[in-house]
RNA sequence: GCCCGAGUAGCUCAAUCGGCAGAGCACCUGUCUUGUAAACAGGAGGUCGCGAGUUCGAUUCUCGCCUCGGGCUCCA
């Protein structure tokens, strides 16, 4: 046997080491900064320890806690330990799955007599969990046979039933000679309520890899929060108790997140609706339905404007659809077949079942077939602000972005089959168009395809319509995701999502492809042929929800709106009662020049003033005291400045003001 | 719908180990007339989420329900 080996590196370099040298060996011997962050290593491109043994030949990448590979193994490493402290914690605890997410961690456990978890205990969980982290207890992989397996999880219901389908699990591990992948952490010394058999430590079934010990990386988490997740998904399945953790490489980027949760809660919408005065849900009403206060009322009308006057540019004709229907549009759309539960129970009338309407999709395809259609009207565009009602279920109501009675920017387009590629590369400019009118400038496309137990039509006319979607993303070049299996039953879609300011991504338009509602109603034109042809569909939605969209943007301006949208525009504060005449005058300048300005009175000082209008994020604070009712000038407050700017000629400031309007600024 | 948590004034939150319920902001009235993030005084405001039970007495303890929040599932 040779004494050294030879193994490349990424960057094509070759290194020599001792014939029986680890991956952990060889980081060492390159540099000590890089075995310090060293969290695992990547060999002939799979992930294994830092204890495998390399063999001559070898390509070897070192995975470092700065990188998202090494941060997703601190993430699930710490998982581990999380489980670890709760079978230590709770005797008889068992335990089903732990996997890394984003930002963090969790692991599912089923406790002794349908046992639930409290927020108290994730406090104890968490110091136990920081006592394993300093006793360094190794990870020790080892692969057994699937009998050995069964001995040792004896004990726990659900490991074995991972046993039984390692190959198939994507969190357990068969390995390539089929046998069961287990890491067991050793503790310094035996602990009481282990139950694995035949062995001292925590073992859990595992494909790996992990950090070397339990004091490598592993510091930086906190544990956030229990829930209820169903064993596998699945609601028929019984309910495990989850708890969340969130983890990092390094105590700067914990503390990073966490100051970004609280930046979100800042931001939540629901929180500025009630202090900016937007809107409410009076629990008089009823769960998930929303009243629009007047200054959320403001909001959305100009929201509705807007978007009524591009559709108008955009060559979309405008209809209105009852909120009520009788059951046969639903039955025939196939709505009434796939998503009974998710609409509102039906109502008995003297001439049949009525039901809310959940999309407005059949009663377009109606105003379709109103009467006989020729070639020449198509692309046909039709638009409507259509309200409609979904019944959610009660635990998944959200504020605005989840509600149960809510209003589409709804659009359905027949186009015929030629027409379909144009039409929807036309689409994606006229959704980013008015997209960025909003304030968002960073998007991402998926295109979902079909769902293979829920759809309906042939697979001829899916690949037909996935294909229209994907050439019309590619003649744009843009980049895009897939998600197999996302699409709705009667076709498949691109989603477009939306970054926010602090980074959030949000799912907001679509485009469908929609063969079938048009075979479903027997929708027709009248060709150059004077034949009759079946026009394609097109559903399309903007923002989406109105109400869901308004609740993005208040998260995504931090309520702060920019003044083409914000429900009062300019505050005009005299300093003095004396100065009021001048501050009414320029209020009724700013009003005549179309700006939504209120005047301020002199009954409080004016810095409680400037303070209470900043705490409204008005645009524009402007003050008005003797020197500029001598010389008609105000001093003006811009939003997030930090000095007032004074002796501006009252023209200039509406100037300035209106620019701000016109320019969407 | 299921698991966890929370409901006290319009808002943010105290307190009561079972004995008459408190503050700040907001609101109303008055005084102050002010040049940039809270002037002063007074007043009003509560079925302590709702309903039962235990108790001499329940906002407090028990049970049920409702609403809200965090998850799971679902999302045409």
């Amino acid at each position: 046997m040779p004494e050294q080996i030879a193994v490349t590196l990424p960057d094509g370099s070759s290194r020599e080491l001792p014939t029986g040298s680890t991956a952990g060996d060889l980081a060492r011997s390159i540099a000590r900064g890089l075995a310090k962050k060293a969290v695992i290593a990547e060999v002939n491109d799979v992930e294994r320890d830092l204890s495998h043994e390399l063999v001559d030949g070898d390509r070897v990448a070192i995975v470092t806690a700065d990188s998202d590979q090494g941060l997703y193994v601190i993430r699930h490493s710490t998982a581990h330990v999380l489980a670890q402290a709760v079978l230590e914690l709770f005797p008889g605890a068992t335990f089903g799955i732990g996997p890394p997410v984003e930002n963090g961690f969790y692991y599912d456990f089923e406790l002794p007599d349908g046992g639930t978890f409290h927020e108290e205990d994730l406090e104890r969980i968490e110091a136990r969990m920081r006592e394993i982290l300093k006793e360094s207890q190794p990870f020790v992989k080892s692969e057994i046979g699937a009998d050995e397996a069964r001995t040792i999880f004896a004990d726990h219901k659900y490991k074995l039933e991972i046993i039984e389908n390692a190959s198939t699990d994507p969190m357990s591990a068969t390995s390539d000679r089929g046998e069961v992948r287990c890491y067991e952490n050793i503790p310094p010394e035996p602990r009481p309520n282990q139950t694995f058999h035949g062995h001292d430590g925590f073992i859990d079934l595992c494909r790996g890899p992990h950090v070397p010990t339990t004091s490598d990386h592993l510091g930086h988490f906190k544990l956030m929060r229990v829930a209820g997740a169903y064993w596998r998904g699945d609601e028929k399945n019984p309910q495990l108790q989850r708890i969340y953790g969130t983890a990092w490489a390094t105590k700067q980027e914990l503390a990073d997140h966490l100051q970004h949760l609280e930046e979100a809660a800042k931001r939540d919408h629901r929180r500025l609706g009630t202090e900016l005065d937007l809107f409410s849900f009076p629990s008089e009403i009823g769960g998930g339905l929303a009243v629009w206060h007047p200054k959320g009322g403001i909001v959305r009308k100009l929201m509705e404007d807007y978007s009524r006057a591009r559709h108008e540019e955009g060559g979309y004709e405008f209809v209105y659809t009852p909120h009520l229907t009788k059951a046969g549009v639903f039955e025939t759309s196939g709505h009434l077949h796939w998503y009974a539960d998710g609409m509102y129970p039906p109502m008995e009338m003297d001439n049949g079942t009525y039901y809310m309407k959940p999309m407005n999709c059949p009663m377009h395809c109606l105003v379709y077939r109103g009467r006989q259609r020729s070639y020449r009207e198509l692309p046909l565009r039709l638009y409507e602000l259509g309200t409609v009602y979904r019944y959610e279920r009660a635990g998944t109501l959200h504020g605005l972005m989840r509600i149960r009675g809510f209003t589409q920017d709804d659009s359905h387009i027949y186009v015929a089959e030629e027409q379909l590629a144009d039409e929807i590369a036309g689409l994606l400019d006229f959704v980013l168009s008015v997209l960025r009118a909003f304030g968002f400038e960073d998007f991402t496309f998926n295109l979902s395809t079909k769902d293979p137990d829920k759809y309906v039509g042939s697979d001829e006319i899916w690949e037909k319509a996935t294909e229209a979607l994907r050439e019309a993303l590619d003649r744009h070049g843009l980049e895009y995701g897939v998600k197999e299996g996302d699409a709705a039953f009667y076709g498949p879609k691109i989603d477009i999502d939306v970054r926010d300011a602090i980074g959030r991504s949000w799912q907001l338009s679509t485009i469908q492809a929609d063969f079938n509602h048009p075979e479903k109603f027997d929708l027709t034109y009248v060709g150059a042929d004077n034949e009759h042809h079946r026009p394609i569909m097109l559903h399309r939605a903007l923002f989406g929800s109105i109400e869901r969209f308004f609740g993005v943007l208040l998260e995504h301006y931090a309520g702060a709106f920019p003044t083409w949208l914000a429900p009062v525009q300019a505050v005009v504060c005299p300093v003095a009662d004396e100065h009021e005449d001048h501050a009414q005058t320029v209020a009724d300048r700013l009003r005549d020049a179309g700006v939504r300005v209120e005047v301020s009175a002199a009954d409080d000082g004016l810095g409680a003033r400037i303070r209470r209008h900043k705490m409204e994020k008005v645009p524009h604070i402007l003050v008005v005291g003797g020197d500029d009712v001598a010389n008609d000038t105000v001093a003006d407050n811009v939003r997030g400045g930090d000095k007032p700017e004074r002796d501006i000629p009252v023209a200039d400031l509406i100037e300035r003001i209106t620019a701000e309007i016109r320019d969407h600024a």
